[in-house]
DNA sequence: CGGTTCCTTGACGCATATCAATCTGTGTGG
DNA sequence: CCACACAGATTGATATGCGTCAAGGAACCG
């Protein structure tokens, strides 16, 4: 039972975070403890206030988490794909109320790991909490980028460097698809639907060209000019770049104090 | 040598989230495998792009932690007193470059946790690793606020919010300071310095009264209009406050899915 | 095929950045 | 102790990126 869904899903579980370097025992033995639910497009996992009752792990499809005021605007934190947890952060200290939602985007398969599992193995196993605190500092990171780029990049970087980024991870496909909606996309790159649309236009002048939510890249370095040193670990044609090697030299021209 | 130093910092420790709980021992070890800096007004713990080899615990002063571009435009992510740590979560997983830059808002005394020890602490003191996790989630969680209210909010709910916070945490004193220079709350709360200081002025006009740093309010609930579901936590006069009773219900007018 | 949801495009206004000048406070050295 | 210097803060004038409003168009789904 549990072990033929380990099968199924035995590359996401590979290749995720939170179960790496986790042998199949272990990984059996928490699916064992937890549900599998089905989420359809909108569904709610979770709403901002209340308590979160489990981590959630993407076995298929896409999750959202995101923050509303009390006018009903919408912001989103994070965009999410199989093999990816989110409501990790808000366990620890258990019974805080959640300030983030978190909707499906799309028809998702969802790990559904109780907290108090959760718990029990931070506290048996060592691997584990390693593996959970590299996830907190990976977002966390992550998240200070996203602060940095909405507060000192304009619309067409964050788009780029957005783009940039799923071209990376689609292996160095010229053509690839955007995994979300373009309303999503901009609110998660903090800024409206409209100027979405625009600064995609203007964007399609130059670099790439956009059908729908089909993406192709004029030529390999199309993006380059919007790489940054989060994006550059991920490229693999860093050598043959052309602007990669001033993005380097900014970055080593400053010297440790000690 | 190590006693000393404890029983000079004994609150500072024990009011930390990172030493929560932890006893007298453990926290002397702790001391005799680190060494305490003094860094000086504008000086800098590690740059953006450096391997950090530490932790840094903050005994007394101030650090900043933040971000620059290439044409040196800066972003504060961060900014922390006494008793907080930064530089955590770069070192996992270890040999990162760290995407921040630290620096001393003024003269602060630094205990400098190698990261080797930190590591080493991880695996062999759950409660520690629990600790870690916690402000981790912690810092991602306030990450996640930042996000929200740069995109979300105007300036003016910005630095009432920040106002509101200070407040809360001086004690619920109705005069307090600033404890950092104004360029860098701005910055912070992502607005130049000048939107910084015309916004302050208007808040003048209706909330507060600003001499330099000094901040009175014009009566306890002067700020209750700023106040959000995470300030309303450490604030211990809600019964009393007018307008809670309506933020209260905006939230719990959301119901679980299940 | 009709309806709904999503996306696009245009016109307009505002909040906030930027530039530039002045002012204030603080600390330093003579 | 005063005067000078400099960083930080303020203030005003101007520019602009982006949000908002409103309408039209395209794609998708039952």
């Amino acid at each position: 039972m549990s072990s033929n869904i380990y099968q199924k899903y035995q590359n996401t579980f590979e290749q995720s975070q939170i179960f790496a370097g986790l042998d199949k025992s272990f990984i059996i033995d928490c699916l064992k403890h937890s549900e599998i639910k089905l989420f359809r497009r909108g569904q709610y996992l979770l709403h901002q206030g209340d308590k979160p009752r489990y981590t959630a792990f993407i076995l298929s499809g896409n999750l959202i988490t995101l923050r509303s005021d009390a006018h009903g605007n919408e912001i989103i934190i994070r965009l999410l794909e199989a093999g990816e947890t989110c409501i990790e952060a808000i366990l620890f200290p258990h019974s805080i109320s959640s300030p983030i939602s978190v909707k499906a985007s799309r028809s998702s398969e969802i790990l559904c790991i109780p907290a108090p599992y959760i718990e029990h193995i931070c506290l048996k196993n060592n691997l584990f909490s390693r593996n959970l605190i590299n996830v907190l500092a990976f977002y966390y990171r992550r998240a200070m980028q996203q602060i940095d780029s909405i507060t000192m990049q304009d619309a067409e970087r964050r788009l780029g460097q957005y783009l940039l980024q799923c071209y990376l991870e689609s292996g160095h496909h010229e053509h690839f698809e955007l995994s979300f909606r373009k309303t999503d996309i901009a609110r998660y790159l903090g800024m409206s639907p409209e100027t979405f649309s625009r600064t995609l236009k203007n964007l399609q002048k130059q670099y790439i060209n956009v059908e729908n939510h089909d993406i192709s890249l004029n030529d390999q370095h199309a993006l380059c000019c919007f790489c940054t040193p989060e994006s550059a670990v991920n490229c693999h044609l860093i050598e043959k770049c052309p602007s990669h090697t001033i993005t380097a030299a900014v970055v080593s021209k400053r010297n440790p104090q000690f």
